[in-house]
DNA sequence: AATGAATGAGAGTTCATTCAT
DNA sequence: TATGAATGAACTCTCATTCAT
């Protein structure tokens, strides 16, 4: 969370940006910045054209460098909003908001998985270009990598060893593997939901929802009452 | 299982590729092959250029061009046997090797994680461009879909559903759930350790797939003696 | 007559071209077509490279395809005016003015002979390269016959036919025959007076056409002595 | 007639032609021509790939350059024959058979177009390339110009001017004229047939040389027999 | 005699970007 | 501010041709 901001800044004056929300964006700016979601998040950075992107925004494509000096410059512009503004302090103050409030663990996970879920679901497209993108800006793999899940490991993993500390979560489990666990479902959900929801994701969220969170806190054996259940292996 | 054989066939016609592996390929061909995905895997199917996968196989760009006819051509070749070859029949086959052994169920998600997770992991670069693009190329997305996403579910969920005839599984977890889970946590597993692998997946393997399948065999949460867990729900 | 000007718009919109004259040609985009009908005649279509036509326009090669589109295109820039605005309805227009003014046989033809070959010499480049093209792309052979060749046949046809009810052409000719024939002997001049033109082609136009006329008119036999038919000429 | 085996000669020396038939073309080498005069005619010189023309031959594309060295050798092995063996020589050596003969002029001119049309239309396919690339290649042309029409033109302006001697033949009219038109209605006819044979040329062979050779001996117009037809003019 | 493999040169076309207006 | 015009560089792909076998 130290850092973040420098490198926000970096990226935004190396290329250009004005990352200042009180100038409102004009009507142009803003159609620019949506088609450019779309165009980016139907074909990759690479394969959208700026040609396509002006198209679409119904601009003269010399409109675009205007605003924002470069192709690279437009991703930026979309996604450093993802990663500074929404993603890290968001995430990890409502992390905190959620993870602080001393609630069972079970509220706990389904407040996460709820409020993490709207998150990306809102935002599909802009994380989906984020996450497509990163595989091949390195900048945008660092940032992401440092930013976003490391401080969201971060806050996740301290509260985690509290809960064991507490008793309520099982003491021999490596933390890092109960925080990706979590988060692999989350991430599973969503990913499911977009990719093959008619047998992915095929109940209401809220369902989905509960299903996780019981999973994730006891499993999907059937508890044996009275005998040891790995008594045979 | 019975029209992915059709759709190999049709892209590798349309992009006249010979999937014959007998015909052994000439050293330059496996050249291009191998400098191809690596292309691809560093920079996307749009980012990457000819010129480049040329340059790195050491082949002059039309030499690529006489072997497969065209850029998209050189991608099917390489992702069309991830699906067809490697995937689909040898990963239900396998699967089912697994799912029909009558193993008890800790043991049987332990060999196919590990399982699953050695085959990922060896073609890691090719399905990280299937994955990828199939997000820019509905065909490959299709495909994926239907024949790979699909065909795996079908047989897990079968097997699931034994587990929970037998009373192994619980019985009130919808299996899609159940299914999603599982794969998941493997999949969460193969990207943290390809994103973060110093903090998301810093284990052994052989550890990390235990403390997998213990998680969703019997949850994260300390089991408390006495009182019902569930009792509040 | 009807349906040209489908044709013309189908081909300008799949070639995106715009026909209307009103929106000046940049200079530009007035040099490019000039060197691409002076290659095209010299090369012909597939001889003549983009990159040939742009330096000698004096511009950059991608400015050429900001404007056309396509090779084709340009191609089509050129062509589509001959058939579209000046053959067909100038074509017909002007034909009409001279086959309806009830001239006698002879001025109609010497008339039609000088008007015609003005047009074709004034546009040869242009004639040249529709007539060498039409027959490697169908579209255009098949517009040329359509809508140029068939409607001058009409209005000819249908004025001889004419001409031989009121007795003044020798009805037992075929028309069709006749027509061929005044066309031919024009084609015949216009190329023998490219192609040869110090012995195809060696006296002045004004003669050449008088001739020709007279040919046409009374065949070159020397009439039998007894009853003169050219008594006075 | 003297130097058009020189420039065969030099020609064949240059494309390394074997012109000598007794070595009997195998079969390969026959499909190969084949398949390069039917491609050549269909796409133009430019416009035909050597590596369709040898997919059509059935052949590999390097059998092409075994035998011809290159592809405009390919095109003069095809081209020079019309020129030399079938053109010059049989041209002028059977013309001169018909107009040696000292037939009555109708019959001499149904003579020349029946033999002259029934050897255009048999080698339509080169006479079309040959025509065409002579447009684009100066040796083509000038070989061409200098050989055939060169040729023909002698010896047809030799027998008519003697025919106007003879008092058969108006002599008021140029003798290039009455060639030119000879050749134009002949001309006419073959294209015509060729491109639009349903209005163009839509009675028998036999009737069109039958009507041509009475237009152009006795014109079109109706013998007015007592009073002067162009009184008028 | 015939070919599969390979290629340098160049084809047409698109790219992100600049600039005068 | 916004754009039409323009472009150099790079793109995918095809060309005629060579060479080892």
């Amino acid at each position: 969370m130290s850092d973040w901001h420098d490198w926000v800044e970096a990226m935004a004056t190396e290329y250009e940006l004005d990352l200042d929300e009180s100038k409102k964006l004009t009507d142009k700016q803003r159609r620019i910045l949506e088609s450019a979601i779309c165009v980016f998040a139907e074909r990759g950075f690479s394969g959208a054209s700026t040609q396509l992107i002006a198209k679409e925004a119904g601009v003269a494509e010399a409109t675009i460098f205007k605003h924002y000096k470069s192709k690279k410059g437009l991703l930026l512009r979309l996604v450093i909003p993802v990663i500074s503004k929404v993603a890290t302090p968001y995430i990890v103050h409502s992390l905190l908001d959620i993870l602080q409030e001393d609630l069972p663990i079970q509220t706990m996970l389904e407040e996460l998985y709820k409020d993490r879920i709207r998150l990306v679901k809102k935002n599909w497209e802009k994380v989906k270009v984020l996450l497509v993108e990163s595989m091949f800006h390195p900048e945008l793999r660092e940032a992401l990598e440092k930013h976003v899940i490391h401080s969201v490991y971060h806050v996740m993993s301290e509260r985690i060893v509290q809960f064991q500390k507490e008793g309520k979560v099982r003491a021999d489990i490596p933390v890092h593997i109960i925080v990706r666990s979590i988060m692999s479902l989350g991430m599973g959900y969503i990913v499911g939901s977009n990719v093959a929801p008619h047998f992915l994701a095929c109940s209401s969220e809220k369902e989905e929802i509960k299903w996780m969170t019981k999973i994730i806190l006891n499993g999907i054996e059937e508890p044996t009452p009275k005998n040891e259940k790995e008594g045979a292996d």
